[in-house]
DNA sequence: TTATGGATCTTCT
DNA sequence: GAAGATCCATAAA
């Protein structure tokens, strides 16, 4: 199986269009000479002015500094004492906004996912921002990274076509959880959440 | 099947 | 000192 990389303008366009276009593409992981690869079934943007619920919202901490960057960087961030969350970041520099990848369809390397996340079942191996990173073994050294041109992690191609979006209010947040900022493919069992 | 609390630590106030 | 873009085991129903 090869992959190809996205064009690097594929990071241009709003948030909104950004995490919309992710759905049906493929999320790369080159670790350990193999490939773990899944298709981006669940996205959610978080946009640099007017939603609260953005890490951005704070302005420039330490922390959220990737979000800055250039369209295309890697932001990887810790939460709740245990968990990462991966998010491809968007917008211009200097404004800080970022696509939270929520969920991933796994499709290649699904033995060496279940050792990273130490549990065998196929179904919860990869849905959710913290469990797709564990078994990614996505962790806060691939903050920053580009996804332009990193080998480790990037977005490919797929041909998967002919698919429905939903569009709905995101998971687990306090503030601006009215706005419909997820968007996910209808009908997907790896969806997280309907 | 749904509900609850624990884990556990970085960041910001 | 408190909260958090979460997950999991356990308990209750």
């Amino acid at each position: 199986m090869t992959y190809r990389r996205v064009s690097p303008d594929f990071f241009n366009g709003t948030t909104e269009e950004v995490a919309s276009k992710l759905l049906g593409k493929i999320l790369l992981r080159n670790i350990e000479n193999q490939i773990l690869a899944g298709i981006i079934v669940e996205t959610e943007a978080y946009l640099d002015s007017d939603d609260l619920a953005s890490h951005s919202a704070v302005g420039m901490t330490e922390r959220n500094r990737a979000m800055f960057g250039e369209a295309g960087l890697a932001y990887v961030y810790f939460t709740y004492g245990m968990h990462y969350c991966f998010n491809v970041v968007t917008g211009e520099v200097g404004k800080g906004s970022a696509v939270l990848i929520r969920s991933i369809e796994p499709k290649e390397g699904i033995e060496l996912m279940k050792k990273f996340r130490g549990k065998n079942d196929i179904n919860t191996l990869t849905k959710g921002p913290a469990r797709l990173c564990q078994a990614l073994k996505i962790d806060k050294r691939l903050n920053g990274v580009d996804l332009k041109t990193s080998s480790e992690i990037y977005i490919a191609e797929s041909d998967l076509k002919n698919f429905e979006i939903v569009r709905s209010r995101r998971i687990g947040i306090q503030k601006s959880k009215e706005k419909l900022l997820r968007f996910y493919i209808k009908n997907n069992h790896f969806v997280s959440k309907k």
